[in-house]
DNA sequence: TTGAATAAAAAAATCGATTTTCTTGAGATG
DNA sequence: CATCTCAAGAAAATCGATTTTTTTATTCAA
């Protein structure tokens, strides 16, 4: 063995990658921008064929879309789609619930109680926001991550990165928040009982409930364009 | 069918991405191979830059694996991830099914007749595979399409093409074939009569017999590297 | 003979410049 | 006054060359 525990500093795109991906579900961009390729190189300060190489990825993966020959442009927000993201997100992630509780072992109960944890630690600091956006993903992906099917939980991961974009850009509602809170709780005490059936209907719950509060964000279609 | 409304011809990056994925899918590079940029930026006569974006976005797409510092290679086939596809696929058509059939509309039986006709037209010329694996892809699309559920046909699409990928290096079986071909005229008169629960069954075997013959072509793990 | 070290070669990633395409707006035309 | 044409400017896409990193081949010491 060699070296140190790999910091293996990956390539600028790969970089600018994951800084867009995160900036484009923060919302950092207008819904229906045109991104200015070269004022992006700027911006982040990398080379022109890096950054070119990350945006066809984020284009492959649905967090922008690409037109012919004129470059790059954030996905409009619509409540129609929303609503498609949010419902197959549910539908999806019950489906991969039902088959993590079947295939669970007492490791994913030891990293759920692990993420619950850490999620629950986020709680109590509200004002670092992209810490508790942390742990609540990875307390998610806890949940489902012994489901067995790794197409499942890509596909899920997708949509939930979708639908955050719209979460996050709605006022925050402290009351559905910490019902929201609650639940999670909820589903780690039905995981380890392996409920079933309960967790499937809490768990569509939860997703139906966050969808709520997205939709606040969602105003439909204005007519104005960049 | 008309021409394309837009003649609007595209980017290289575009042309050279469908290029490269329908020869992934059709298996014109072995599994686990290592793709060297220069020789695929001589053989398909395109410049670096476009090339790589198209590598990229395939990479997001899935249908290649991007390694920090060397460059993509073609994804392993490994029984085990077929098996996963296959079964996502199952679940995932039958749920877009039966919404296809709560949503369906004369505009969209019509469609799926035609496909469905233009599907046996092309059995009649077995010669010419790659008509009829368009005329096939275009059949299950008609199928589904009417959902309405823009990320799950989205999913579908590209589980079917991860499927195909295996599918195609599988020996042909003329009598698995006929019945696969049988199976699709039931399929489009259960759409017509819209009897749920007999066509997510059929629907259900029609993809698991696929999978039976794609598994053909997948033998267990061998340890060799490139 | 094995294994570590390293220099040469090959390949990947990135940069800077060029080419192509779109957009904008002034002037001509009906 | 509206519409069309076309040239200038801006932006996107692509190319060719350079830099960085990995791989291969070879040497030297144990």
């Amino acid at each position: 063995m060699t070296a140190s525990p790999s910091p293996s500093r990956d390539m600028a795109s790969s970089r600018i990658f994951e800084t867009l991906k995160q900036d484009l579900i923060r919302g950092r961009f207008a819904a229906g921008e045109k991104l200015a390729i070269s004022a992006l190189k700027d911006h982040y300060r990398v080379g022109l064929s890096p950054l070119r190489e990350a945006l066809n990825r984020l284009a492959a993966y649905g967090l922008l879309e690409q037109v012919n020959q004129r470059g790059f442009r954030v996905p409009a927000m619509r409540l129609e789609e929303l609503d498609d993201i949010a419902g197959l997100r549910a539908q999806l992630e019950c489906m991969a619930l039902t088959q993590a509780f079947q295939a669970g072992d007492p490791e994913w109960e030891s990293q759920l109680l692990a993420a619950h944890h850490r999620l629950r630690r986020a709680d109590e600091h509200p004002e670092r926001v992209e810490e508790w956006e942390q742990a609540h993903l990875r307390f998610h992906r806890a949940l489902l991550a012994s489901c067995g099917s790794h197409w499942l939980l890509r596909f899920i991961e997708q949509l939930h990165d979708q639908f955050d974009r719209y979460r996050r850009l709605a006022p925050p509602n402290p009351a559905v928040r910490e019902m929201l809170d609650r639940q999670h709780g909820e589903l780690v005490e039905l995981a380890l009982s392996r409920d079933i059936g309960a967790a499937r209907a809490l768990l569509d719950d939860h997703i139906r409930l966050s969808h709520g509060v997205a939709r606040g964000c969602c105003q439909p279609p204005a007519s104005n364009d960049d």
